[in-house]
DNA sequence: CGTTGTACTTGACACTGTCAAGTTGTACTG
DNA sequence: CAGTACAACTTGACAGTGTCAAGTACAACG
């Protein structure tokens, strides 16, 4: 098959990975078959191989684009005014469900090339670094590095358990007749922050607001 | 459904499900084949779907014994002296970590059979009442059923993402060096069930211990 | 002109999930 | 006790999959 050309040969990268990306949106990651993705994008069966290695290389890539755009996440959350704590876990959701098919990648070490690839480690690196920045401005400098690292695992796992129960899991199926989903999660995240900021005051980091 | 197997004859489904999750829990749901199930199991290639229709019956048949399990794990959590939040985090993360083949299917929407299979969707049900009750220790009567709602949302969603992390997650590839996972494991979920007696305390639900 | 490298394509292979059609044993009717 | 029904498998086939190997087209460079 010819491939439609009138575009510059060098974005069949990008046209793969769109076409994987649009995959794993609709049917999970689980489902992405490299022979698909190369028919969507228009190229033989055998291009996106040449790109990308093998299918761990697509999802490598796609979760190395996701850990970037998760640190520019956390670095625009600078921006806001909210509470730091509350800005920070409406800003992991808003990733999650405007990304989700690079966010259903990027947690899963069996797939998502953390551990093979480096560029990909490197992104989720730097994605932890602007994490621990964030949080810094939770806690204050007033702070040990231990417990500021403490700090730091324990609102990333608060926020990663809402993203993923909400995205993939069975909370939108459990929220009580009559109630809104929308409402449901922002009472979790107000009470999330809420439980946070109390801390942090109990440990005389910041004032609460 | 499928009628009581008889015992003697070697129960091909137990065979299956063990194979199944044998391979699950070394190379994650992803690589799971069910020839490769079923060669384990020494049975025919098709027997498995015998007892489970497709690929998805296993699955599904997975996630509804971890459902189970997870809610025996909850009713077990009333036996403990700790802080109910405490025991509650680490009750489940117990449970993720020795069944991490089931926990690894259980949350994924897209495999687990929840929104297709019945039995599995019931046995979800069941472990979320019995949050709703372990959570009802920790918060006491004195709560209206919305704000209770959320406060077993936002205590899974903590726990779960603790969970995800460990399991699957880079959590354990970002400890600081020099420092222990188990003891940074404990650290998080001490400042977790901190957060949520500080704020449980607040709201006059119960008094801080 | 010849070489080299990139960006693919075509072809092949073993393996996969699943449908269809047997085969065997057991249980229960008539 | 023959006949039948049905569960518990097995064998066979097929389209689709990931990936290795080899080929083709074409630009850049010497």
């Amino acid at each position: 098959m010819v491939p439609a050309p009138s575009e510059q040969h060098g974005d069949v990268r990008r046209l793969v990975l769109d076409a994987a990306l649009a995959i794993i949106e609709s049917d999970g990651a689980e489902s992405l078959s490299m022979r698909e993705v190369a028919r969507r994008a228009g190229v033989s069966h055998q291009a996106p191989y040449h790109y990308f290695g093998d299918r761990s290389g697509i999802l490598a890539a796609i979760s190395e684009e996701g850990f970037t755009g998760l640190a520019q996440a956390f670095r625009d959350v600078h921006e806001t005014e909210m509470p730091a704590a509350k800005a920070g876990f409406i800003a992991y959701l808003n990733f999650a469900r405007e990304h989700v098919g690079h966010f259903r990648v990027m947690f899963r070490n069996d797939i998502c090339g953390v551990t093979t690839h480096a560029s990909t480690a490197i992104a989720a690196d730097s994605a932890f670094d602007e994490l621990r920045l964030m949080v810094a401005r939770i806690t204050g400098p007033a702070i040990d590095s231990k417990s500021a690292h403490t700090f730091a695992f324990t609102l990333w796992s608060h926020a990663h358990g809402l993203a993923t129960l909400v995205i993939d899991g069975p909370l939108p199926n459990k929220i009580p007749p009559g109630t809104n989903l929308e409402d449901q999660i922002q009472a979790v995240i107000d009470l999330s922050s809420q439980m946070v900021a109390l801390k942090a005051a109990e440990m005389g980091l910041l004032p609460l607001r």
